[in-house]
RNA sequence: GCGUCCAUAGCUCAGUUGGAUAGAGUGUCAGUUUCCGAAGCUGAAGGUCGCAGGUUCGAUUCCUGCUGGACGCGCCA
């Protein structure tokens, strides 16, 4: 049970006992250190549907609240608030259980089959910068719901089907004949450039392409192989890309649109049979009446086009169904690109109509805004082209290396080259995590590579500064016990004691920008109680005590950057 | 036309079922190192929370309207 979970039941208690037995205690951290460590909000609610006076309503509550061995000092103020004193010494109390335990004490819910959908780039094309939140944010989400014990299964609903492959398989044809093949696929963006040129100018290379796709929605051997060379050759660069970026996707997470192409006909027949399709246009559809359309009519999803191809919704559906008939998850969790938010609401609710997913599953559209340049537009190089992923993260690297071998330059090269990695990739994944991730964002380097500020630099700095310190000292007793005397230790024992919070709340709500916030603040209570608090220089418990406070920040500085994908470093 | 999201300090962003004097970071200015990494810490200045109403003890938060912006709305994904 989190701090905030067992003040509310002491408060609501508190608050039944004063006569407001369905008031919401309404606990918060306080928002001031004067105003304590918590606060209960609650009252001032409670007493308007009493009709009666706060402060006195207050008082009742306070007297009746028992909070004997947790806080030391409750006070009423203002209107009706009811500031809380935490007691050092549960403080204390709290952190042990996080010094002895891998998961830093945190409580588990009961375990859910999850799924975290997301990256799923289109295989046609090298990833690029469009890519990169999904991979990030997907990747924490799923970090995170397994570091509370879901059992959590990560899936790359790649694009490897439809149309496009056709032309693609048909350039490939072409270029074993003419030229070389394997130079052409190491540039996946120039290979699917060129067999556009080919499919817009060649008529008969564009019926070439679209027998291809007929062939390989049929199942033709011959075209199936060449299609699964290409899509083998896009998967090792996506793989290049994941493994650069550490994130946690292999070809284990990954079930493209083609694992659903069999599944396809029934899901229509499915659909037919729940009297929910009907053919409008010579395509199948089914008409929601949850959605208009711009003509202020029901909405339609196109199931099956006329030609009798299918579309994404459909393998979305497919996919769903699935995912509850042979997976049985509870929760799926979609990180995809806000823009799509019509097509998974649409998609949510015609998959429950169709019993596809049942009321217990739970289906989440985990949206995010666009990542834009510094002009406030759609991140692109200057020319206008899209910005291939690797090249970022490349990027990202190099101008970390600059900046570690201008701050530390007697480092050895291959150490700076190491520390470059972590602290490239990490400002990048940083400075997307670290945002709301519903609202657009503007790139920038120089915000993001800063050692100063809320940036991932920031944090693995103070981190190498909690490691310097254990080097000097030799062997710490990690669990020693913890003394809580001065006020920043307090500060940083209470910013301890509210991990589990963080990562319960990140877990239910799927917003990483509120991990980075809460690390942030832990590093920044760290440097304070560093400054205020001379660790090397305190003798026996007190030594003890500051040592074991700066190896549990240390603990919980790693284990939250480890769940937002970023890697802490011993020196920098 | 309908729908979704957004508008908070010069800039980048937080703000948790409605709570106290709206917070960080950055930038600017001023302090701080005989002492564990100063990539740090301390302080100051900086706001009509887009505008106008409404709900109430209390609104950045909820409701309505308006302005301004992003995105979406049938055979791409």
């Amino acid at each position: 049970m989190t701090i905030s979970q067992l003040l509310n039941q002491r408060v609501q208690a508190a608050l039944a006992a004063a006569g407001a037995p369905d008031a919401p205690a309404v606990i918060q951290p306080s928002g001031k250190p004067e105003f304590g460590d918590f606060q209960a909000n609650g009252v001032m609610g409670a007493a308007k549907a009493l009709k009666t006076n706060p402060r006195e309503l207050a008082a009742k509550v306070v007297a009746a609240l028992d909070l004997a061995g947790i806080a030391d000092k409750v006070e009423i103020a203002g209107p009706g608030f009811i500031n809380i004193h935490l007691a050092p010494e549960f403080l204390a109390q709290r952190l042990s259980a996080a010094q002895s335990d891998d998961a830093l004490g945190i409580a588990k819910p009961a375990p859910q089959k999850v799924m975290v959908e997301y990256s799923s780039p289109n295989l046609a094309k090298e990833m690029h910068v469009g890519h990169l939140r999904s991979t990030i944010i997907g990747d924490a989400i799923a970090r995170v719901l397994g570091f509370v014990g879901h059992d959590v299964q990560r899936c790359n609903h790649v694009g490897d089907w439809g149309t496009q492959f056709g032309m693609l398989v048909a350039y490939l044809v072409e270029t074993r004949q003419s030229g070389d093949a394997e130079l052409e696929l190491a540039d996946l963006e120039n290979f699917y450039r060129k067999s556009k040129v080919r499919f817009d100018e060649d008529a008969v290379f564009a019926d070439t392409a679209r027998q291809y796709v007929v062939k390989l929605q049929g199942g033709d051997a011959e075209v199936l192989a060449l299609w699964k060379q290409f899509v083998e050759v896009s998967m090792q660069h996506c793989q290049a890309v994941y493994d650069k970026l550490g994130v946690g996707l292999d070809l284990a997470a990954v079930r493209g649109e083609s694992a659903y192409n069999d599944d396809l006909p029934v899901v229509v027949s499915d659909l037919r049979n729940a009297g929910l399709l009907v053919e409008d246009q010579g395509a199948q559809v089914v008409f929601l009446p949850e959605f208009k359309n711009p003509e202020g009519e029901p909405q339609a999803m196109i199931i099956q086009k006329k030609d009798g191809g299918f579309l994404y919704a459909t393998t979305d559906l497919a996919a769903v169904r699935y995912r509850h008939r042979s997976l049985d998850l509870k929760r799926v969790v979609y990180v995809v690109d806000a823009r799509q938010s019509l097509h998974f609401q649409q998609l949510f609710t015609l998959s429950r109509k169709a019993g596809f997913a049942p009321a217990d599953m739970a289906l989440e559209h985990v949206a995010f805004g666009t990542m834009m340049g510094e002009d406030g537009k759609p991140f692109k190089t200057r020319s206008g082209d899209t910005v291939k992923l690797v090249e970022l993260l490349d990027e990202a690297i190099e101008r970390a290396y600059t900046l570690v071998s201008q701050k530390n330059p007697d480092l050895a090269e291959d150490t700076r080259r190491s520390i470059a990695k972590a602290v490239g990739i990490g400002a990048v994944k940083y400075a997307d995590l670290s945002k709301n991730r519903t609202s657009d964002y503007i790139f920038n380097w120089d915000t993001m590579l800063a050692f100063e500020g809320n940036t991932a630099p920031y944090l693995q700095y103070a981190y190498t500064r909690v490691q310097s310190v254990f080097r000097k000292v030799g062997a710490v007793n990690t669990s020693a016990a913890i003394v809580i005397t001065e006020p920043a230790e307090k500060q940083l024992a209470l910013q301890l004691a509210q991990f589990d919070e963080v990562i319960e709340s990140v877990a239910s709500t799927c917003q990483p920008h509120q991990l980075c916030a809460y690390l942030f603040n832990l590093a920044q209570q760290f440097s304070r109680f560093y400054e205020a608090c001379p660790i090397l220089s305190a003798e026996g418990a007190a030594k003890d005590s500051r040592l074991a406070l700066a190896a549990l920040t240390a603990k919980t500085l790693k284990t939250g950057l480890s769940l937002l994908g970023i890697a802490v470093l011993e020196e920098m």
